[in-house]
DNA sequence: GAGATATAGTTTCATTTGAAACTATATCTC
DNA sequence: GAGATATAGTTTCAAATGAAACTATATCTC
């Protein structure tokens, strides 16, 4: 990490809270969850980990649990336990994999399908609704900026002062 | 709300989850949580919600809890709890507010406003480093974003189907 | 091929969270 | 000013969360 000297600095050097990215994140994602969350609980009786692992079986076909985990940054006992929910209303089924005797396939059921085909267009039409007032690329340019945020956070975790530069 | 055709469409008309808002926030928010949290908590002690809580006596003064709530969009009992961790600490302090028996007037103690002093910075590097790729004016456009998202959302909760339109 | 070590997934447990019930005080209506 | 109703804050309870222990199977090393 290049040390030192304070480039820009792109926050005022005193802190306000209403200003402050961690905050303003927080609240935004947690009133934007709350809202999701209400409705496929109340239209669909899905959890967002369920609807994240049917979102992304309709996606991506077939996938093991810690497929499913890492593509959708979930932990394995909130796949787990999507999966056991899901799977007791057959819209996810279980195989075993060939190769693998500790692992599993899990597909969608035919009635899975068809949820998500439910689901999906009300998933978009929240999004729309949420971004309605955005300019496409100010969305755009949000979106970019989310996927950047999640990756410096990572690495900040990851190293916290440790490795961060070395590959 | 005006009603039906569709306006621009922000989204595609298929639903990708890795370009889905509520995804991709959620996952951005949780990991900048998560390396704040560690980051306060190893430091100095403090959760999240603590440290909004003395954030906002340094920044407004004295405050009643349901003030404390409104102001940072936490839950009260989540404030009685910060509350009470910070008292023991001897952080803040509580005297009774003069007008209303059923409240307090919570206010930073010395040590409390000793502590802000070495916390706030802390917390302008993290932002800084979280931020330090971006160009002032994006971060800009995104705490905007995210402020406006954020109505957003508690409007669609309020009225989700419901009152609208009608003020 | 017999340990040793790693990985997929589940279960257990302790912590966090927030809704609902509760207590105490204010305010409003008659 | 006596109920009725609302509000500040706490306590209680049930659900969600995720770390750690556990089970079962794979893989690696000799």
């Amino acid at each position: 990490m290049p040390s030192g000297e304070a480039a820009i600095p792109h926050s005022p050097a005193t802190l306000k809270l209403d200003g402050y990215l961690p905050y303003r994140l927080s609240v935004a994602s947690n009133a934007v969850s709350r809202l999701i969350a209400r409705a496929y609980e109340d239209r669909f009786g899905l959890t967002i980990p369920q609807w994240r692992l049917i979102a992304v079986l309709a996606e991506d076909g077939p996938l093991t649990q810690h497929a499913i985990g890492s593509r959708t940054v979930m932990d394995k006992v909130t796949v787990s336990r999507a999966t056991q929910g899901l799977v007791k209303r057959s819209l996810v089924q279980r195989a075993p994999h060939d190769v693998d005797g500790r692992s599993h396939r899990l597909a969608l059921s035919k009635a899975g399908a068809r949820l998500y085909k439910e689901v999906a267009p009300v998933a978009l039409e929240y999004e729309a609704r949420l971004l309605q007032e955005f300019e496409p690329a100010a969305v755009a340019g949000l979106k970019q900026l989310l996927l950047h945020l999640e990756r410096i956070a990572a690495e900040l975790a990851a190293g916290d002062g440790a490795a961060a530069s070395a590959p």
